[in-house]
RNA sequence: GGAUCGGUAACUCAAUGGUCAGAGUGCCUGCCUCUUAAGCAGGAAGUUGUGGGUUCAAGUCCCACCCGAUCCA
């Protein structure tokens, strides 16, 4: 942890002087922190709507647009925001006012505001908040500005800013401190063509889960919540975090999924749900994983996994264009591209991605125990021997093809073992009918047929339960009343989940889960 | 959990084991009523992540620990 944490308690000079500056204002009878201010206009609502007029301009043009500014929105605009630039010069002054996305070039005259309202000025610091009436003009270089009649102090800030040209490049500062990387994102460093600053991320991610809302609820999905803490951690394969009910003396779980209680919103009637939340798996924290997680699952009656397929190429298609405004998405070196779907069975896609024509394995050697055994020894694959067939050829799935599935990809036929709440293939029983999404490398959704017989799904919650006591952590755990819903019925079922974040860090171009995450998990600061 | 890299002023970064650890931004003082990474002149600001060790001498080398980043499992 750096030690230069940046602290109220701490004795520096800056601050110090930001705080005798709030006193001065304070007994120059200005609110230390004022309620209320009432504005015409957002700084980006001018900036959008005026920006057209800036542009340096001939002597003659320029007095005929400030003319017409001058009058504009009754000839006077009333704004606020935070102090992002500070320019003196003797008995004037240029500043820029931001509202989180833009930034406003404002100008204060001596001669204009009066004296009270310049010694006002002349006690603020970088990171104040303000707020200014005034009339808009553009400069002689062109920029569109607000020239200040009055001033209104609003708001202290006590701690210095970043710096105004590089803004904070620290990633842990930038994730402990959220506050100062939304601060400083727009600072004015070059930024790559297409960088998205932070704040533009997290819009974007909040665009994202607008649009999935509309597009569930336009095919007459409803939202439903169901519970985050559960007296059984189950429907995925994952440990939990274990927390103390006091009054009822119980462990709970937060949940590791969704699943089991959408389904049984499903036997209950509803024929379409989703659910948009936090899902909690207690594991490693690595690029694309974070603790908590916002997982959208949907459940469709009457769908098998082929209808979601279609449906999930469409949603996500949609997405792109409608967040990236293309089909063609740069990620890191690649651009993804929306455009080109591509469907393989997990032991095709083995075969394809298989790194050396003298070893590759055969669709049906894939099937066999000792072929995969084989297949995982010419990978130097190191594997437990516990795994079972199923297990066996999901690791070499990852290990070949993961790494190769850069554009959208559905992998299908998934083994038995590896699914137990997905409905077997009807003419082959080894394999469910199920799929994974990958795109950049990651998986990103996980859809299959729900398993809708009880009888079977109590024989794979017991497969699940030996796996268990064979030392699989991860192995599902028994869900006597799911067992019990599915008895009174469940129509054929299609159900899926995506990772939202995932997803964002996609169509955002961000390398990183915790880019997407307002506040990622860090170890906690110490002193 | 493993490997590698990193932690120096509020921010961004320098500093062959060898003067008082420097620069830009920011801050302070002065000048400046259309500047824009404003400018000019001067100035203040540091427990070099923490704790040990080696050395005449440690930001630099060694050990342990803390925090983070990247890659791997």
């Amino acid at each position: 942890m750096r030690s230069s944490t940046t602290l109220l308690d701490q004795d520096n000079d800056q601050i110090q002087q930001r705080r005798r500056h709030l006193e001065e204002i304070a007994a120059m009878g200005h609110t230390a922190y004022t309620n209320r201010f009432d504005r015409s206009h957002t700084v980006s609502q001018l900036v959008e709507k005026y920006r057209d007029h800036a542009g340096k301009k001939e002597e003659a043009e320029l007095a005929l647009v400030n003319a017409e500014l001058k009058a504009a929105e009754g000839g006077e605009v009333r704004i606020a925001g935070r102090i992002m630039t500070m320019r003196l010069m003797g008995k004037a002054a240029f500043a820029h006012l931001s509202d989180g996305l833009h930034a406003l070039q404002v100008y204060i005259r001596k001669n204009d505001v009066g004296d009270d309202a310049w010694a006002l000025y002349q006690k603020l610091d970088l990171g104040d908040w303000i707020g200014i009436t005034g009339f808009l003009f553009i400069t002689k270089t062109g920029e569109l500005s607000v020239h200040v009649n009055r001033l209104q102090f609003l708001s202290k800030a006590l701690l210095p800013m970043p710096d105004k040209y590089h803004g904070v490049t620290d990633k842990e500062l930038r994730y402990r401190q959220r506050y100062v990387d939304l601060i400083a994102s727009g600072a004015i460093h070059e930024r790559q063509p297409g960088e998205l600053t932070s704040r533009e991320v997290f819009e974007r991610r909040a665009r994202i889960v607008r649009e999935v809302r509309n597009f569930f609820d336009d095919r007459g999905f409803i939202e439903v919540e169901t519970p985050m803490l559960t007296a059984l951690a189950t429907g995925a394969a994952a440990k939990p975090f274990v927390t103390h009910h006091n009054a009822l003396d119980i462990d709970l779980y937060a949940r590791i999924a969704p699943e089991l209680y959408l389904k049984r919103l499903i036997v209950g009637g509803f024929e379409r749900v989703y659910e948009l939340n936090r899902n909690f798996r207690n594991e490693g924290i690595s690029y694309k994983h974070n603790p908590e997680f916002t997982m959208l699952e949907f459940y469709q009656a009457y769908a098998d996994f082929n209808d979601l397929m279609n449906l999930t190429e469409e949603l996500v298609t949609m997405l792109a264009e409608k967040v990236c405004g293309t089909q063609q998405t740069p990620f890191k070196d690649h651009v993804i591209d929306f455009g080109n779907w591509q469907r393989l069975t997990m032991r095709e896609s083995v075969l394809k991605y298989w790194p050396n024509d003298a070893t590759r394995p055969t669709l049906d050697g894939l099937l066999e125990r000792t072929q995969l055994e084989d297949a995982a020894s010419a990978l130097d694959l190191g594997f437990d021997p516990k795994l079972n067939d199923g297990q066996l050829l999901g690791a070499i799935f990852e290990h070949v093809v993961e790494p190769h599935l850069i554009h959208p990809t559905f992998i299908t036929e998934f083994p038995t073992e590896l699914s137990p709440l997905s409905k077997q293939k009807a003419d082959d029983p080894r394999f469910v009918e199920r799929f994974e999404l990958y795109i950049a490398n990651m998986e990103v959704a996980n859809a299959f047929s729900e398993l809708n017989d009880p009888v079977e799904q109590r024989r794979r919650f017991e497969e699940q339960m030996k796996q268990r006591d064979r030392g699989d952590e991860e192995a599902m755990v028994m869900d006597e009343d799911y067992i019990r819903a599915l008895s009174y019925g469940m129509p054929p079922t299609g159900g899926e989940g995506i990772g939202i974040d995932r997803l964002a860090m996609i169509l955002t171009n961000q390398h990183s889960i915790r880019d997407v995450i307002l506040f990622p998990h860090m170890r906690p600061e110490t002193k």
